[in-house]
DNA sequence: TACGGCCCCTAA
DNA sequence: TGAGTTAGGGGCCGTA
């Protein structure tokens, strides 16, 4: 506990400064704690702190009215976490929570806890909730960082101790305006094995030098390893086994702000929760009540930021998600308040002097919309920014509809967390691969990889070798088979069968590993019989489990992404004997199966046809048996898998996937065909399918979007070779409007226009948008010549005679073409004139909506306009919501009489 | 016009 | 300073 008593108390504003209004003010309306709690053995005060407030802020703090500052702490005071039992807060009970973040802070060395070591030292943070929803801050003293190396032949204790004064000296030279009194902490003598290679001997000496502070061993591997021992007090690691598997109820806050109309809408729900705990929205002006919401509204837009940071502190949620938060609405939220001068709205953290959100975290934010269309078929509607300033300037029935909207988008990404099970999806992960949550979100595969093969060596007593950065020069090796194939239209069934888990089947059929791996010499040393190795088709060698039971094998019973692992180069641990090895059986399974099935499904065999394998990939192959009945070719596909199954090493498994009728195999990664169940391909139906789209195409009949392609910026102009059409156009946009141009990373959309004659295609490649406001007509003859003609054929040739002459120069193709429409028709002719808005009567006066006729009527008509106004809005909203299925969102447009709007 | 090479994307 | 891999098709530029 807080050593100050009761945590649950706001410890006496301890200013160092001189008194201020500040201090005055926060005294009277104090401000409740987020209910973290803290273990035995932390010292550290991790409370929010009132001295981040600055002297030139102090002011600008005290609302107006004090009264309703204190009513919203009143009201938002009621969101706090549940306090703390007398259990807790006598420090007679034991906490036993759930971790969710880990890292680490330099601190002081604990006095205490550590009386015989001092300066700064490590101090791992672990975050995480109890079972009765508590946060806890548990800061772990006594952590080492250490790494090991071999230690020299014949080192004595003596050598050794000389050995750390001279590496102490030498960190001391190197580091002379640190203040730590000791670099390196101690040197000891270990016996440990390496990974690497198969080794006879069971140890050998390391060295385990034990360092003062991470950065020194300048890697992070260190932190991964837990479990501590501190004098008196155990932190134990429980297995997620039993109770410790269940999953503490985190507090989860979705948000969606409207920005234009200065709203945000928050819910928090509890992990396991069916429905929020909190839902509210906090407005800008007055807003109608909302059934079910609690309505908060403010006279300005800093109130209704300071309410917000209020919130988050009082909430003090563990897991803040929301649609594109961390590239639009948090970036928003501090730029604004910089430019309103709130200098204290970005302090959101729970540790002082952190800010907000520093890791932005991705949850596949590329396809969020259309994942909960698919998902919840439903998706997060944008209010269009000048629909949001109306809604936001009218009253406060048309700001509560604001809000609806609001509070509908931020429950989105709530619903979408608890529909596809990322809470349970991450924890399980980060329990099975002994890696922090955060890491699963911002870190790539590898760690994960890494991880494991550190848990299994500790327990296992075998250390990793730290690899230099390796050389460009070595790095690639021979991959996946493909085999040829033979291009048609396959009017018969073709079988399909496929290695389950092809590459971790190999790795543990043949055992490979670092630790199983045996170097040349030793393979002509040790001259190990026959039976105890597999020598891999590219010529390695490995021992089998009898001698050394391979740790990948044993990891891929949980994860399989260690054959990508083992091949990266650029990685922590390459090992290109163990991934050429696995490519090369892989090569060998699948022409092994090519040559079995053709071999034994044969008319001499006894079948009714010769078995033919038109295709075949990395870890399947396209059989055609020959037999024109599905069921017929789904029983020899059955029966040449357990026959191929049968004659692999375990766990290698061929298994009979599916039939394909028709199959349409273009060339090698190019195919298509339907499943048995839709037998017929209706060719004349698609011949003029294909007639038709091509007819609208050259009538300028469709829409803009389609003719959208969108290529990825991979790196900066300079570096390109060629000049490429988005890599041009992305250059072209900068020089227009550097804010609004694509960056690298991004995807740059754009479609091809008209120009003169010979141009290239990167110099007619232009922005969608650009295109739209400026009325530049698209090149149809450049889609169907560049983009269209080729696969179309690739298609259609094995099913049709004179494809090229039927479909692509055929009387549908001489429809004249019509450029871009433009105003010059009809109504050039025509005149404006204002009618009565009650019987479209003529009328004359320009200020008059009523003819004289209908006069008197006017609050029926205001009645009628209002509802048709917000039936129109309704279908806008529908319209945009729809509008936003295609092209994933990144450009979509409507036309509003003849002229086209952008929206985004 | 043919062809090598860059670039992007996808299969597995 | 953090990063799974190779095979292969195809668009299209630049050059012979």
């Amino acid at each position: 506990m807080n050593k100050g008593g009761n945590p649950r108390k706001r410890p006496p504003p301890s200013y160092t400064r001189q008194p201020s209004p500040a201090t005055k003010h926060q005294a009277t309306a104090p401000t409740p704690l987020p209910q973290s709690t803290e273990e035995d053995f932390v010292d550290e005060d991790v409370f929010l702190d009132e001295t981040l407030v600055g002297e030139e802020d102090v002011e600008s703090l005290i609302l107006r009215n004090l009264e309703e500052r204190e009513a919203l702490t009143f009201r938002l005071s009621k969101w706090a976490r549940p306090p703390l039992s007398n259990a807790y807060i006598s420090q007679s009970r034991s906490i036993v929570f759930q971790q969710l973040e880990i890292d680490y802070v330099i601190g002081e060395s604990h006095e205490g806890l550590l009386p015989y070591s001092s300066g700064p030292a490590a101090i791992i943070r672990i975050f995480g909730v109890t079972g009765e929803g508590h946060s806890v801050c548990c800061l772990v003293h006594g952590f080492e960082p250490y790494f090991y190396i071999n230690c020299p032949p014949g080192m004595g204790p003596d050598d050794i101790s000389h050995f750390h004064q001279t590496l102490e000296d030498r960190m001391k030279e190197k580091n002379k305006n640190s203040r730590v009194p000791k670099f390196v902490r101690r040197i000891e003598l270990v016996q440990k094995r390496s990974i690497m290679y198969y080794q006879q001997q069971k140890s050998q000496p390391f060295l385990k030098i034990v360092m003062a502070l991470p950065t020194m061993v300048a890697s992070c591997r260190g932190i991964l390893d837990r479990g501590i021992q501190i004098d008196s007090i155990d932190l134990i690691s429980h297995a997620p086994e039993g109770e410790f598997s269940k999953m503490a109820p985190f507090r989860i806050l979705s948000f969606d702000i409207e920005c234009a109309g200065r709203k945000v809408a928050n819910l928090v729900t509890l992990q396991g929760e069916d429905q929020p705990l909190i839902r509210n929205v906090m407005t800008l002006n007055s807003c109608s009540p909302i059934v079910g919401v609690d309505v908060m509204s403010f006279d300005t837009e800093k109130e209704v930021f300071l309410a917000w940071r209020e919130f988050i502190r009082e909430v003090d949620p563990d897991i803040i998600i929301g649609y594109n938060i961390c590239k639009f609405d948090l970036p928003y939220l501090i730029e604004r308040a910089q430019t309103l001068g709130i200098a204290e709205f970005p302090i959101l953290g729970r540790i002082r002097n952190s800010r907000a959100m520093q890791r932005d975290y991705k949850l596949s934010s590329y396809s969020l919309n259309s994942v909960s269309a698919h998902f919840l078929s439903e998706q997060k509607e944008d209010v269009h920014h000048s629909i949001i300033s109306d809604l936001q300037n009218g009253n406060a029935e048309t700001r509560r509809r604001l809000a609806v909207y609001c509070l509908k988008d931020a429950y989105l990404p709530q619903r979408l967390l608890d529909k596809l099970m990322y809470a349970y999806n991450y924890v399980e992960m980060a329990r099975v691969t002994g890696v922090p949550i955060s890491f699963l979100l911002s870190r790539g595969q590898s760690i994960k990889v890494l991880s494991q093969l550190l848990r299994k060596s500790k327990q296992k007593n075998l250390v990793i070798p730290n690899v230099k950065r390796a050389g460009s020069e070595q790095g690639t090796y021979e991959g996946a088979t493909v085999l040829e194939a033979k291009a048609g239209f396959y009017e018969k069934p073709i079988a399909t069968l496929d290695f389950a888990s092809l590459y971790p089947s190999i790795m543990m059929a043949y055992n490979l590993c670092y630790c199983t791996l045996v170097t040349p010499e030793d393979v002509r040393r040790l001259n190990l019989p026959p039976e105890c190795v597999n020598r891999t088709p590219s010529g390695e060698t490995f021992v089998k489990p009898n001698l050394q039971k391979g740790i990948l094998p044993e990891i891929l019973e949980d994860a399989n992404s260690v054959y990508g692992f083992t091949g990266a180069t650029v990685g922590q641990l390459p090992c290109l004997e163990i991934s050429s090895s696995v490519t090369s059986y892989g090569r060998q399974m699948i022409e092994h199966t090519k040559k079995l099935v053709e071999d034994k499904f044969t008319v001499l065999g006894g079948y009714e046809h010769n078995a033919e394998v038109i295709y075949g990939d990395t870890d399947s192959v396209m059989v055609q048996f020959g037999v024109s009945d599905v069921e017929a070719a789904m029983n020899l596909g059955r029966e040449a898998a357990e026959h191929i199954s049968g004659t692999s090493t375990k766990p290698i498994k061929l298994e009979f996937e599916k039939v394909y009728y028709p199959y349409l195999l273009i060339s090698k990664k190019r195919y298509a065909g339907l499943f048995w169940t839709n037998p017929k391909k209706d060719i004349p139906g698609a011949v003029q399918y294909v007639k038709n789209t091509i007819s609208d195409l050259l009538m300028n009949r469709m829409d803009l979007s389609l003719f959208v392609i969108t290529k990825g910026l991979t790196k900066t102009g300079d570096d390109y070779e060629v000049k490429a059409a988005h890599v041009e156009l992305a250059e072209r946009m900068r020089k227009r409007d550097a804010a609004t141009a694509p960056n690298v990373g991004d995807r740059v959309p754009y479609v091809i226009i008209k120009a003169a004659k010979g141009a290239k295609a990167y110099e007619r490649s232009e922005d969608p948008i650009y295109v739209l406001e400026n009325n530049i007509p698209i090149d149809p003859q450049y889609y169907l010549e560049n983009q269209i003609s080729k696969p179309l054929l690739r298609i259609f040739e094995p099913i049709l005679k004179n494809a090229s002459k039927e479909l692509l120069h055929g009387s549908h193709t001489r429809s004249i073409s019509i450029s871009t429409p433009s105003n010059s028709g009809i109504m050039k002719f025509a005149k404006k004139q204002l009618s009565c808005i009650g019987c479209k009567a003529l009328i004359s006066n320009a200020d008059q909506t009523l003819c004289l006729h209908c006069k008197g009527r006017e609050a029926e008509h205001y009645y009628k306009t209002v509802s048709q106004v917000s039936e129109l809005e309704e279908l806008f909203g529908r319209l945009w919501t729809q509008c936003q299925e295609c092209q994933a969102g990144i450009v979509q447009y409507f036309t509003e009489g003849r002229k086209h709007r952008k929206i985004w």
